[in-house]
DNA sequence: CCTACCGATCGGTAGG
DNA sequence: CCTACCGATCGGTAGG
């Protein structure tokens, strides 16, 4: 993509293929909208059940119009699973100061998923509802595992420092927790059920205080 | 299918084609072998990807030989939902007894919920998987949503009656909890991660008591 | 005569 | 507009 300067900031907006300002050239998609305008797709109908015909009917151009702005229908996959891992990432790397607690790591990478999947959820809900069928899936579903990792670590150095029970399982109960954290891409409506906040309080209070009053 | 008395009692066990005995008529696949075979397949590549092609590789037989057991692929899909939702709702009704505390009803809620998803595996994989992109898995998810319902309800019975703390939201943990016990199905091995009781017990543990120390 | 299965082929649709 | 492939269906065959 040539690098252009702004020199116009025109508000073209059609309902069928909108544009954002302060570009030249034809006003119509650029890749990022076009991305997250699919991604919407594969959410509704699966990534496979989508073909490119139902692409660019959602998208209002046809179907050779898409082959502009991206080579494959899996280079837009690939695209949005890495905005999605790279978010999810960031949040670890943001908590995972060391010498700080194990304990309130995990607390940590509790509320930051939950920001993430809430602030991305189309993205992340993509990579979550993977199968592994192509590549391409199995290397995001490579990375994915590494936050299962981390998790995995941060639990049992809770343990070890004595902050968390010890007669629970190790190996299930950092999958449990993902497991429920991942939930919310699949019931989450961002006007419906509070504030993320309050969901995110929800959670930790589950999962470290328990729910009996 | 018409009653045919039990004549013979043989084992002829093709690796491609297996039988149970006391048939008659040429050996090889019966209805339910045959489904089982094919929704281990749709969860290894999604019930869309799979085609009636993969399924007669997997199968060993030819693809117009399937529908000599089945009338389309859509009623595989469906008598595998049957399974798992009949399942499901019977582990919900022998909890669901009225007189006793809504406290109890849910951790029995979620011990047989585990057991079923355990025992059930690949049936209940299949159905949390619906994007509801057809007539048949709409009304699976309709069934599936009736669940959803009743674990709501004993949330919130449970605080009215004073056993689960008020300063949780009241629509959240209902998810959490089931999108907790779902994920079961994305990592669960039975025989790596102990046994189902073990499982239920970290779960029921974390939920009502918390994992703090 | 029953059940299980085969090869060939249809109209239609996918991605590119 | 092309090629490859889909689900579905047919008449017919074979083991028990």
């Amino acid at each position: 993509m040539p690098t252009v300067p702004a020199t116009q900031d025109q508000e073209t907006g059609t309902s069928a293929a909108p544009s954002n300002g302060a570009r030249r050239g034809r006003p119509g998609y650029d890749r990022e909208k076009l991305i997250s305008v699919c991604v919407q797709v594969f959410n509704e109908y699966g990534y496979d059940t989508t073909s490119m015909g139902m692409l660019s009917n959602h998208l209002g151009i046809s179907k050779s119009a898409i082959y502009h702005h991206v080579n494959s229908k899996e280079e837009i996959l690939e695209e949005a699973l890495l905005r999605a891992l790279d978010s999810l990432e960031k949040a670890m790397d943001e908590v995972r100061t060391p010498g700080s607690r194990g304990i309130d790591q995990l607390e940590g990478v509790i509320r930051g998923s939950i920001r993430v999947l809430v602030d991305q959820m189309p993205y992340v809900t993509l990579l979550l509802r993977l199968r592994g069928n192509s590549p391409v899936e199995i290397a995001a579903l490579e990375r994915r595992r590494r936050i299962t990792r981390t998790v995995e670590e941060l639990v049992r150095q809770a343990q070890d420092e004595g902050d968390l029970r010890e007669d629970i399982s190790g190996k299930s109960t950092p999958r449990l927790i993902l497991g429920m954290i991942n939930s919310i891409v699949d019931w989450y409506q961002p006007g419906g059920s509070g504030t993320t906040d309050q969901l995110a309080d929800t959670a930790v209070k589950m999962v470290l205080e328990g729910l009996r009053a």
